[in-house]
DNA sequence: AGACGTACCTGACCGC
DNA sequence: TGCGGTCAGGTACGTC
């Protein structure tokens, strides 16, 4: 399901539901297992806590506690729900927060490909599922130059390296198409084959796709919402995703499609090379 | 190291 | 109505 700028934006949502400055009373564990088992710890050590921001590293939403960070990543179908009295939960609800002022958010996620843990607070740095994320592309240190020298020598898709977490995160299966259309460049040229003011075109077209998809509430194909229940809007902006023979909006020519990575890839023929 | 396939899991949709 | 096949916004792991 979501990319940077859905992760992005349950971050926004949770902010504006008021996360910030909840104290834990309680957290309930519902499932043995999301992706990995879920650690009783969350629920031994949260309580009495307090939320004092929510941040977003790559596809990561990290709550910072003050003694803690808990890591969230929503997988294919992760969400955040907040629940009033009253609510039953439902089917794939995993976890519950509840507040000391009465607020309750639940993660709910049918694929369970999710991941929540907790780690100290100066352990963040070093755990094993973000100690080797590449640069934030919103963030200064992604640029052509960087693009440009860590492409050199690979083989693989320009396409796959931009999924790449290691390399760049954030960047999923929706938005590598839409940047690769906008950039002008074929998803399945080998990425060694960039030219310098292509690596540079292709920086400022991510960044560009991710800014507007941000601004547009992220991208809803088929479930996604935000911590506030709000659909994305950015799918009324697609240029080629999921829009197999339709014709482009340059020239006309129909959108083609292929598996690169494994996952279906859209481009058009004559305006990407 | 890098490239590739496969696995993890549920649900929606399509054709028969 | 049901059944099998396919596909879905992601990542990790094994193998060559």
């Amino acid at each position: 399901m979501p990319e940077l700028p859905e992760v992005e934006n349950v971050k926004l949502s949770l902010e504006g539901l008021g996360a910030p400055g909840q104290q834990f009373a309680k957290v309930q564990l519902l499932s043995p297992a999301l992706r990995t088992p879920l650690k009783k710890d969350l629920s031994k050590r949260l309580p009495g806590q307090k939320i004092l921001c929510v941040r977003r590293r790559a596809k990561f939403l990290l709550f910072e506690t003050e003694n803690f960070w808990i890591v969230n990543h929503l997988g294919m179908t992760g969400s955040w729900r907040p629940l009033d009295n009253g609510d039953e939960l439902i089917k794939h609800d995993h976890v519950v927060f509840e507040f000391g002022s009465g607020m309750k958010l639940v993660f709910n996620d049918p694929r369970r490909f999710g991941l929540m843990e907790m780690v100290d607070k100066q352990s963040l740095e070093r755990h094993a599922w973000l100690k080797n994320l590449g640069p934030e592309p919103l963030e200064a240190d992604f640029t052509g130059e960087y693009l440009f020298r860590v492409t050199r020598r690979l083989k693989s898709p320009i396409k796959n390296v931009i999924m790449d977490q290691k390399k760049v995160v954030g960047v999923g299966n929706i938005y590598a198409s839409e940047a690769l259309f906008r950039a002008g460049i074929k998803p399945t040229r080998p990425a060694g084959r960039l030219r310098r003011e292509e690596a540079d075109r292709l920086v400022e077209r991510i960044r560009e796709v991710l800014f507007l998809a941000i601004a547009s509430g992220g991208s809803t194909i088929r479930d996604y919402k935000n911590s506030r229940g709000e659909s994305g809007q950015f799918q009324n902006l697609f240029v080629v995703y999921d829009r197999l023979g339709q014709p482009c909006v340059n020239c006309g020519t129909k959108i083609r499609s292929r598996f690169l990575g494994g996952r279906n890839t859209y481009w058009c023929a004559k305006c990407q090379r």
